[in-house]
DNA sequence: TATTGGCACTCAGAAGCCCAGAGTGCTAAC
DNA sequence: GTTAGCACTCTGGGCTTCTGAGTGCCAATA
């Protein structure tokens, strides 16, 4: 369809228009790019480039800019995914090293992804999935406050204090504990609801109110699940970036504040592990994330992705390296949490 | 010093700025509140502000702006404080009534100081202090996998996983939780570290590797302590007010990005719980925040402030409702927390 | 047929200019 | 101590101009 050159003055406009946010014409591009050819040459490809919609100008004698199919072809045909560089790699690494649970895990992701990239990360808790109860805690806080804690064969706890307003005796705590454990370990979570049903039913009745309080607290753990978190870090590049969203920054930002929108989309992102998906501009149909381009991957254990993280900025962003950090984080998380 | 009138013209000033974010003049300012006298004596009033330093002239033949001295007698003489709106305290109060854990009670607060102020919001862990070690729990999480948690006697529970890298024997482990909670319980906090020195080495050598991992861990708990942690929430809003950092905003973004500085700026803030206390603009000596207020109130229980929470914003603030929304939720974080 | 040199044309943005209006300070009168 | 009046001073918006980067097209060339 379009000439080997053809597109390589494409890339080349890409490269440039993300390195010096200026429209960039056809005389500048010869001198940062040798081509062997006349700037009339590169006119006339810019031109048939402009015809299939890959790049546009901004005005009539003004440089050109890529379009979101432009981006998007220069993505795919992306075949040399830019590396980390060695002082990435090693921070990487001691950030592995570090063994933690799933909230540090998750923050220093996030965290170090958008320092990565200068782009607002985020990294979506992993949702349990099919995974089953492994067992039922519960931990004297104080004299009238108990920890419940759920911890599923992923390796996931959830917790929850509850204040029970009496003194908990400590011999029919650990007789319950046994009961819940006996009652609910292996079972998988979706079935928690249906088997904690009349549980209480069998308990003296001055027992009952404790009982229906951690009942309660174990059913709203896994409820939690369905409706999953997101961890969000580097909200302040937005803010650098500004001028990319011409202006109308707050409603991007409000968007981002939701959260909810944001689960949605990427929810609905297919993603494998080892794999990036790629939303430029308007690919997306979320409103006010029109000049937003948002790329995620998945992450979990061998069988399956359990989670996705990935990155959100201006559609004129260095997708090579973007791309490359979510891949390497993707990793990372997996083979912290996968285990 | 300063008549009664002119207070009374800074006042007028201080509000209208806040609210117009224009500087405001002689005229305009006698239109908005009906002071009985003419335009000219407010102008007499106003350059005798001027000459106190507390209003200034971006140039001449503009309106007039408070400087941080303005604000601050502003501030000091500001008797009725403004009072939180029904709705917001029907807001605060469907808060207050879920009862959660520390993380949750933190965050929640923080992102409605923040939405309840269009602030910046903070608030910091509450550090451990006094506090004595209630009981050390060692949950297994999965085969090779176990969770230490240090629950303290203030309701505060710090927690880790470690892989042990090698199967669990559960009744070993039952052994080593009493061993360990007849050690430290009721010990301070401070005493762990040199309480546990010589643990290991009472038990079987194929033991201690466990066990030095354990005590590791605890350890490291009692010191994650000593460098506290803090909440953001709502660094969005400081886009919104970009216009009144002059611009550099970014510089103000990367100070809270570290929060070292910020950390160090709130420890250095004297406080009393009720009370709020404020730096006005340079009153703070951070490079990068000279346009920037700061306050904070403590929070805890009836004996000791145990941390703080506030929030951050441009000078031009509306400081009447944000000291009122600091105020409420430090007392509703003592409320939560204290018990 | 693809490339190139040449040329006329276009237009955004910087620079310069002008003017209205908001605001001031001062002085003299009340 | 307050006020009316007045001369003065700027900023910011609106208008114009002009330069230069960039284009599209055409005829010549390889």
């Amino acid at each position: 369809m379009i000439s080997e050159r053809s597109f390589n003055v494409l890339r080349a406009i890409v490269e440039d228009y993300v390195s010096t946010k200026e429209p960039v014409g056809s005389k500048s591009l010869l001198e940062r790019h040798g081509f062997g050819v006349s700037s009339a040459t590169i006119r006339n490809d810019m031109a048939l480039l402009e015809e299939e919609g890959l790049i546009h100008a901004p005005h009539t004698s003004a440089g050109r800019v890529p379009t979101d199919s432009g981006y998007r072809l220069f993505v795919d045909r992306l075949n040399e995914i830019k590396q980390l560089s060695v002082a990435e790699r090693t921070a990487m690494e001691t950030l592995l090293e570090s063994s933690a649970d799933l909230d540090e895990i998750l923050s220093r992701s996030v965290r170090m992804l958008s320092q990565l990239t200068n782009q607002v990360a985020m990294v979506q808790y992993p949702t349990l999935g099919k995974a089953r109860v492994r067992s039922v805690e519960l931990v004297p806080i104080a004299d009238t406050r108990l920890m419940v804690m759920l911890v599923s064969d992923n390796g996931r706890i959830q917790q929850h204090v509850v204040e029970v307003g009496f003194m908990i005796a400590t011999d029919s705590l650990s007789m319950l504990r046994g009961k819940l454990n006996e009652l609910l370990a292996g079972a998988s979570l979706s079935e928690v609801s249906s088997l904690t049903k009349d549980f209480s039913g069998a308990f003296a009745p001055e027992q009952r109110v404790l009982v229906t309080a951690i009942v309660g607290v174990l059913n709203e753990q896994v409820d939690a699940n369905r409706q999953d978190k997101l961890v969000l870090s580097g909200t302040a590049n937005l803010a650098r970036s500004e001028g990319d969203f011409g202006g109308n920054i707050t409603s991007l930002l409000d968007a981002i504040e939701q959260q909810v929108v944001l689960l949605r989309l990427i929810s609905e992102m297919e993603t494998e592990q080892d794999s990036v998906s790629l939303l430029i501009g308007s690919e997306n149909s979320v409103e006010g994330l029109s000049r937003t381009s948002v790329m995620v991957s998945g992450y979990g254990n061998d069988s399956e992705t359990i989670a996705k993280v990935g990155l959100l900025g201006p559609t004129r962003m260095d997708y090579s390296t973007n791309i490359s950090a979510v891949r390497a984080i993707a990793k990372y998380l997996s083979k912290s949490i996968g285990t």
